[in-house]
RNA sequence: GGGCUUAUGGUGUAACGGUUAACACUGAGGUUUGUGGAACCUUCGAUCUGGGUUCGAUUCCCAGUAGGCCCCCCA
């Protein structure tokens, strides 16, 4: 071994922690699935948005809220040359909402409804299912309160899902009220935990001062028994808040969505109101726990909080895409570049490898698909290959036929060919369709 | 942040604590090949890092690093 192999070599870098290339197959299933996401969200009546990945930190920290993990230990920010204080979108709602605001979409017929899928960003710990970078589909519908907004939300949410090849979901869903009964609520709230406070286990005692509603989806055993008896939103609702869930719930029966209600279902982003709802597939990865593929909510006062003069109240979910690309019953999704093609280009000798490019370029001109590989010299071989990829019709290009401008035209059933005049192929391979 | 687990060529695997770390695929080069997954030849290429136990470590122990998974949290 000599001492190059030893010593001098470096070590390769590798991609940053949690955060991958999107290669052939991959990239293919992601495009795939955003191509139908965006098609079912268009017939919706969703327009594309794409904002920027970068916002003002107070972008987040105002809407996401300070006090979520989110926010306070999973956000990349950093400092521009200029002193700016920009941070990498965690989540699209935000960037979103500010983009309605900032381009004065309330005076667009309402609501204004936006969707978007590309990448966020989030400095958590990678496991199955979460990435550091990752991509989400959103769909906000911005501008309305009335109830059918929402239910109409989590229709397209799940139509994108089963057409994604999902089955077995579970939808859960809330409703965490709106400021004029979640003020009372969490009094009401804290008011319990202190009575139990001795008990409380620490991780909660600190959550009861930064995000009290959090208590209700804790882990810990303790407090899931104190949880048992603890306040209820739902029955806290004021009566508008109690109506527009209802009318929610009335609208998914209609469209025969089974859902639970699940009282816990607080969400982890803390500008939510109102409806909150959580897509978690059951039958997911051998053995690994339940993963959420798609979670969102009503938002109705980010708006006022990032800056707007009346309040916007809004409806969105939002899509895991790498969840769903992931899972073992995604379909994989063409995307629509991908035509499967019926010839199989075979090029046999150097004066016909030489012309091979401008045959083939007559095929694309006249949007025939082909496949080939022009790098493969012995015929043997290239027929091997097409027969591999179950080809109907090879197209033969040898010296030959380089001299006499025809191909062979090769049926791979029956293995009977004729030679064709370049001049006549478009219109002899008409036929054979 | 806490826990469990894994680590050998580019990939997948092998090696009772004991020769020159084996095999397959892939890559590169070559011979042959005008009709259905070809053959043959040549060649490149690895024990994560650092300690320890031992006459001797890919193998056992410890630490580090990296990946996977679980908790927390989240899509």
């Amino acid at each position: 071994m000599t001492e190059k192999n030893k010593k001098g070599n470096k070590e390769p870098l590798g991609s940053p922690k949690g955060m991958r290339d999107l290669v052939g197959q991959d990239y293919y299933n992601f495009q795939g699935f955003f191509e139908k996401a965006q098609e079912v969200a268009v017939y919706y009546g969703f327009k594309p948005i794409e904002t920027p990945i970068l916002e003002y930190e107070e972008t987040f920290t105002t809407a996401v809220g300070v006090g979520t993990d989110i926010v306070d230990k999973e956000m990349y920010t950093l400092k521009t040359k200029g002193g700016d204080h920009l941070a990498m979108r965690p989540e699209h709602t935000a960037g979103t909402m500010r983009a309605y605001i900032e381009h004065g979409m309330q005076n667009e017929p309402q609501p204004v409804m936006l969707y978007t899928g590309s990448p966020v960003f989030r400095h958590d710990k990678p496991q199955r299912g979460r990435y550091r970078q990752f991509w989400q589909f959103d769909m906000d519908a911005l501008g309305s309160e009335k109830s059918i907004i929402d239910a109409l939300v989590v229709k397209a949410v799940l139509t994108i899902l089963e057409e994604a090849g999902a089955h077995n979901l579970s939808v859960e869903i809330n409703s965490i009220g709106d400021k004029e009964c979640r003020g009372q609520y969490l009094k009401e709230l804290t008011a319990y935990y202190k009575k139990h406070l001795s008990s409380l286990p620490a991780v909660d005692r600190e959550r009861l001062k930064t995000n009290p509603l959090r208590i209700l989806d804790s882990k810990e055993e303790k407090t899931k028994e104190i949880n048992i008896d603890a306040p209820d939103s739902i029955g806290s609702l004021c009566a508008s808040c109690k109506k527009h869930f209802k009318e929610v719930l009335e609208y998914l029966e209609e469209m025969g969505i089974a859902y639970t209600i699940n009282k816990n279902l607080v969400r982890g982003l803390s500008y939510y109101t109102r409806t909150v709802i959580e897509i978690i597939e059951q039958d997911g990865g051998e053995g690994g726990t339940p993963l959420t593929i798609a979670a969102g909510g009503r938002y109705d006062y980010l708006g006022k909080q990032l800056g707007s003069k009346k309040d916007i109240p809004a409806m969105g979910i939002s899509i895991g895409i790498d969840r769903v690309v992931g899972a073992p019953w995604y379909k994989k999704l063409s995307p629509r570049i991908m035509k499967k093609a019926k010839f199989y280009f075979i090029q046999l000798g150097s004066d016909a490898k030489l012309k091979s490019l401008n045959v083939i370029e007559i095929l694309r001109k006249a949007h025939i698909p082909i496949s080939q590989s022009l790098s493969k010299d012995s015929l043997g071989a290239q027929l091997a290959i097409a027969e591999k990829l179950g080809m109907p019709y090879a197209l033969i290009f040898g010296q030959k036929e380089a001299l006499e401008d025809s191909v062979i035209v090769r049926d791979m059933s029956n293995r009977s060919q004729e030679t064709i005049k370049l001049a006549k192929l478009l219109e002899y391979i008409k036929t054979l369709k």
